[in-house]
DNA sequence: TATGAATGAGTGTTCATTCAT
DNA sequence: AATGAATGAACACTCATTCAT
């Protein structure tokens, strides 16, 4: 007994809204197909209407985080002058992107497993974009005076990631390890991570 | 045919070696109690004579695990004596540990998630000993009047896990996607980010 | 957008069509009714409007098949005056026919199936035409005294038949398993039973 | 909650039997592990416990066919002295052995399939075994001057394989279709062709 | 009449867990 | 205490068929 009819792009959005429910619920190692479907309310064969496979559809998942993010970062960097001030704004927008969307970053190593079916041509893009962003804000300062001339972009921006994306797993972790732990202040501590750091890279 | 007799202790021992055999060999993802009495050589339901299921073996293996980074540590750090160099071991032993047991990490990764059952009190300890092990090395360097007072001892010892963290999971990560990628010499990475962090915090 | 009206003969002519490429390039095992509509333009909704079911198509591409065979004999057969050639060109047309269109013998075979659901009149008579054909080119060549009189002209008839096929289904089996196969000339083959049976049914 | 106990071998064979019947009832395209269990009224993953794969399975169905078939080969052929009679007795033997085990040659077909999982070592043994035995019989009955010398051993044994196999396929297809079908005595066109191809053969 | 979105029973395979022996 | 055969819920994916529009 066929369904309700729906237009292609409403059923998409069904889709892909239950699939991000499914990720932020159960993570991706434990996403399923079933689960998406329970959420959707829709049958299995419904989905696989709209996406080739599995990976389909954690690839637009994925294409919508990095977007997500890049907008993310374009409206809180946007605003500053200054270049530390910007990189300030950056650790700290990497850091309550991930907090909320805790998931997208398990996502997004997920897709880049070798064995990982990416046809989609704006994902790729979009990933070497967020990167050349900023490195791009790293030599606009350096232009400008304002930092260092002697750091490496790439190292900069790896450097800045890969803390705020350390803050959000490893912290986590302990929040629920640790009954009696001592609450940490997570946003301050990665202010004073961009203190330390753009001191480190100022003139 | 019934296996030897041992004692509880013994038996446990066996179980965990295999287990952390199979884990080294096949990562968290491939791990399966198959492969575990495949390497013990005991049956099935030995092992859940002595374990409840799957998890509390992972625990065990968790324990473990911080143990032997707790040791690490200590051999790598007290070899120093100003407070600097040791916070600067303590990165790099960290990054190291990570990169040198990746499926540690990913076991750790693992625990945390919700659904995860965990009653095996001797992790808990583990970790907290961990972190406190840490904080008194900052504690130690500020009544030595080698570190600034007004840092917060936990804050730091966050920003130090969550940027080695980081460090292994999303460089590994980006290396693995961007085929143009400039190669990172993470270890240079890790020392620089160091550099930054002991300068901030020296008096 | 509802596709163009056409009468309902050159529908199911459109879809045969269709079907017949897709068995063509896919073989039975692979025949699915998605492929055909892609091939025919049209929706699936409307090949169900004409066909009752997937087997019903199929029924009717054995039919367009049986009848191709019976044309294709003709053509090869017609030719000859003596029936000790005609015989020997029927080996050969039944073995190329089944040769150059494998997946017509699949289809038959496919169709044999005890659950195979045939309505279908139009195979049947065919079938038995087909039949008739043989029995015919025995019977005058009998009358001719070209033909052993006590033969039984329906048994020669599947004497010919089950060696034909038998051929291309055996040794294609045969072909790709052994490694060290001395290579088999198929048509000497035939070539060599053909004489073998002439020479047996000749005055 | 697990079932009652059964030594290895019983259960193995209460799977072979399963399968085997099932074979027989749905033909080897149509064959699914969900039937077996259904027959065999096991669960599935006990299936798996005693066969790594489908394939598995079949082979050792398939194994067991062939070696079936060389016994009753030997059986029926080894009591006749004459090459001519030792040959028609293969040609009787042949398709009574297609006839009475008819998904054993699509099961063979399947295994030859490049793609299948081969490991038995036995089947291609066996399987080149009973190639070597016609050609054997062949060969003697040149050496005994009962046949013609000038006969490739390969080219009759495919001849006597292929008719047989044809036999059964083409005919009982027929059957099935043809409701006013005359009814063929099979056997009695087995010992025709068998008295055809001796005779050709014969000094 | 034509459509095509929706369906869901199936397919082979895995593996943590149970429990009779 | 030790065993290991048995279990069955999951899993991703397919495709013939249906029926509201």
């Amino acid at each position: 007994m066929p369904g309700k009819r729906a237009t292609p792009e409403i059923r998409k959005n069904q889709i892909i809204a239950a699939a991000d429910l499914v990720l932020l619920e159960a993570g991706i190692d434990a996403f399923t197909i079933d689960q998406v479907i329970a959420k959707a309310g829709i049958a299995k064969g419904t989905v696989y209407n709209y996406y080739k496979n599995k990976d389909q559809i954690l690839a637009e998942l994925g294409g919508k985080a990095i977007k997500l993010m890049y907008e993310y970062f374009e409206e809180h960097i946007g605003k500053h002058v200054h270049s530390v001030d910007k990189i300030k704004a950056l650790c700290l927008a990497c850091y309550q992107f991930n907090k909320h969307y805790p998931q997208y970053f398990e996502l997004i190593s997920y897709m880049e497993r070798p064995e990982f079916d990416i046809n989609t041509t704006g994902y790729l893009k979009l990933s070497q974009g967020l990167q050349s962003f900023t490195e791009q804000l790293i030599q606009e300062g350096q232009a400008k005076k304002e930092l260092r001339p002697n750091l490496d972009a790439a190292t900069t921006h790896y450097i800045i990631w890969a803390f705020c994306v350390g803050v959000v797993e490893f912290v986590d972790t302990k929040k629920r390890l640790l009954a009696n732990h001592h609450e940490i202040d997570q946003e301050q501590m990665v202010k004073t991570f961009a203190e330390i750091l753009t001191v480190g890279m100022a003139v």
